[in-house]
DNA sequence: CTATTATATGAAAAACTAGACATATGTAAA
DNA sequence: TTTACATATGTCTAGTTTTTCATATAATAG
């Protein structure tokens, strides 16, 4: 079983989805922690399917084309629950921008400077939507939503992004600063 | 050309390297923020060659087996400095930490707390070696180093990691209390 | 009226990555 | 003395991921 196989059992977990909705799901939010492509997503259903971890079921549509819509087993639940405790392997880290920004002394520094700002731009812009689902989020459950519930789970990550951006914005302005000094 | 060429590029252009030391840098301090097997990075150092970006000279041991020492070509490091600043894409994250922390509220909370508290220890442990990195670092520069070495990229991503650690670990510290609350 | 976007699913090819397999020498420890 | 580890380079297979191709309907915008 994939990681990819827990992203979508997890969604699944949340209520019925087609391999559509996923793909959105990935694209959109989700894609703070997890991505794919439709093309990855829908063979992955199918696999789910014969591992009996997924129900699959068809809805004619008139105005769109059919659809089918996808339901987590208990099979699929109990993979998913042994799956999130279990001992978490290190991923190894790849940054392109940090990639770059190893050779960063081999350019000249105002280059260097505008393309730090551009970045620095695309974090606080980022950061700025994470607040935003943020406060959506506490005025929904007038508060912090409790730990059983699945929406304290999306405060959590929401939470991470906003603090994530954060700390990279503060490190593109010491950096951007040191460069100009 | 792929990322992994650039990554290659970027540790040449620090001076010569094998395969293999690669390898060993790809494994401990540069895995910050990339990594690549042997496997991976002998056949990307061939197609380097075949492009005339990286030239190599073998050299004969009587000790050890013999090695290909490689160098980075005027060619290589044009390629290099020209994708140092080109635009970034927005590369799709993929963190498995959050993907299970977005299904955390269908756990038992006591281990949920358990295995927090575990990756916060993991989480400090990486933060005291970037520490110990920089100090080492900052003694050996009396300072922080001037933009123009490349001990100053060094530097900067040394401080992301210290940072980003920081803000892993305040995070997990807040989900550790939010769960015993 | 026409072009684009959204809905909806899928196959196929190409690229990338991890892990195992393969080999050879020298040193240090048990 | 034998075992393990570090040096040193490669191949191959399996799995993952991206990109491209393919098709069909309906709503919306220009």
């Amino acid at each position: 079983m994939s990681k990819l196989s827990f992203a979508i059992l997890g969604q699944l977990m949340r209520g019925s989805r087609t391999g559509y909705d996923l793909a959105q799901e990935f694209r959109d939010g989700l894609s703070q922690f997890w991505y794919a492509k439709h093309s990855q997503i829908y063979p992955e259903l199918q696999k789910l399917k014969d591992l009996g971890q997924v129900e699959v079921s068809e809805v004619r549509q008139s105005s769109r084309p059919n659809k089918k819509v996808y339901n987590i087993t208990p099979s699929g639940e109990c993979a998913l629950l042994e799956w999130i405790l279990s001992p978490l392997p290190d991923a190894p880290v790849r940054s392109e921008l940090h990639l770059r920004t190893h050779s960063i002394h081999l350019v000249p520094k105002d280059q260097a400077i505008a393309f730090y700002e551009n970045e620095l731009a695309r974090t606080e812009a980022e950061r700025e939507g994470f607040e935003m689902q943020l406060a959506r989020l506490e005025a929904a459950f007038s508060g912090i939503p409790s730990p059983e519930n699945e929406a304290f789970s999306t405060y959590a990550n929401l939470k991470f992004g906003m603090e994530n951006r954060r700390q990279v914005a503060e490190w593109s302005r010491w950096l951007i600063a040191s460069l100009r000094a």
